[in-house]
DNA sequence: CGGTGTGGTTGACGTGGATCAAAGGGGGTC
DNA sequence: GACCCCCTTTGATCCACGTCAACCACACCG
């Protein structure tokens, strides 16, 4: 894969030492349920951190699958091509989560994950991860937690795509965004977007003229205040009650 | 799949044992990949089937988690409901495909399964399943594979939901369940629908009377043969151009 | 500082699919 | 065989969102 544009950067990438057992995201990615001499175990397989920066693929459709990683730092976007050129963007990650679940059916990645800003991951081989998980029970079940909590969350934006109208979907958008936020220690309320309105728009299966719209639409109803990126939401209640449709009409 | 005459069988649900091993869905499901001794092991494992009415709930959301299924015979249909009423079927399983995987994460089901025609399952109890799969390493890979396929294949629904028009969807359905056919050994041309119009069009985020036109426009079209639920595609090429969405205009 | 480029907003208009409505099967039951 | 119920088809109308286009805001750069 692209190691080699990481030779702009200064620190080695074999120098970096991964230490689940020191991370703060702990709870949400995979040591959970471990205890410590287990993590310690798992401290052993994480081999390295990569650096990507903003606007550089983590790995494209097509290539070899080999590891899993996991977002240390910053945020990603997950998209698939179709051959003519249309393209959608199936999720956004950020610290904690876990991106390259979808290249171990094929052994070789079926999208692409692409920095949205400049970010670090914990590379975790995936064969190695097999091993481990194999031993440790636990870690074999928080494993398949994570697997089957993307299956969930997949569920929940078909469900999104296919029956809700496109405020539904924006504000069903922020509220998770802001539940992700406040999971990790950061303002339920304020935040930055890391991600285009074309990218939302690819997204959540509208126009980025469309999203434009509704952003401004709830800035009328004074629902949220949105000035470029910067999002602060002012009446979650009020969000929430959008996605009652009936309250819609 | 429609092994027909089994729904009028005779035997008691829990007088049934299933063999892995003398399955003939092995190389789609579980078994894949394993040596001989090892599917007897799985056999060990794998309890019971158990038989399921058409409209019948194999498991509902909500319900705890304790195991995931193989579809023996017969077809289901997955859905989620929201809470105001709106439902959305997130997929149809038919013989050889695994059902239940949502459950794994919040060790409850997170959606409801339904038999489209008399069924028969196996019951995979899932701590079983991890504490073999901790063992035999072969299987412990191929059910990640069976996961990793779920989330691939959940990324083509978004990717259909969110960006094909409606007979877009319609030709990417009827090509999924032609190839679906065929690797079961039926015919990749002609085949019965087990779902109604309606269940296809929550499926694709439509309405059933557009998925209704839709059909009717490929029949006009010479593209397939519809009546009522029995499908005879006659043109497989001509749907396949119809993917491209510029060949459309 | 002005130029340029990328992303965002807003307006006017068109259209694909939803909605509403009515009528036509098929397959079950008595 | 007659009735009923559910599913499907088809037509007429409507509307949410896409499309096209112009303009604006901010960041970067010489």
């Amino acid at each position: 894969m692209q190691m080699k544009a990481l030779a702009t950067i200064p620190i080695t990438v074999a120098g970096l030492k991964t230490a689940c057992s020191q991370c703060n995201l702990q709870e949400m990615c995979l040591p959970f349920g471990l205890d410590n001499s287990e993590i310690d175990r798992l401290d052993e397989l994480v081999g390295t951190r990569r650096k990507v920066k903003r606007q550089q693929n983590l790995y494209r459709a097509g290539d070899p699958f080999e590891a899993i990683f996991a977002v240390r730092t910053g945020s990603f976007k997950t998209d698939v091509l179709l051959e003519d050129g249309r393209d959608q963007v199936t999720g956004f990650q950020m610290s904690g989560e876990i991106l390259g679940l979808d290249g171990i059916s094929t052994e070789s990645h079926s999208c692409n994950a692409v920095a949205l800003e400049d970010s670090e991951v914990c590379v975790i081989p995936f064969a190695k991860l097999e091993e481990l998980s194999r031993e440790v029970g636990a870690l074999q079940h928080q494993f398949h937690k994570v697997m089957s909590r993307e299956i969930v969350r997949d569920h929940g934006v078909m469900m999104l795509l296919g029956s809700m109208r496109a405020e539904e979907r924006l504000a069903a958008f922020l509220l998770n965004l802001s539940q992700r936020f406040t999971a990790r220690g950061f303002s339920p309320a304020e935040f930055h977007l890391r991600m285009t309105r074309d990218e939302i728009g690819s997204y959540l299966g509208l126009k980025l003229e469309t999203v434009s719209r509704a952003f401004s639409k709830f800035q009328e109803e004074g629902l949220v205040s949105v000035q470029q990126k910067h999002i602060r939401i002012l009446d979650i209640p009020g969000l929430k009650v959008l996605l009652q449709p009936h309250s819609n009409r």
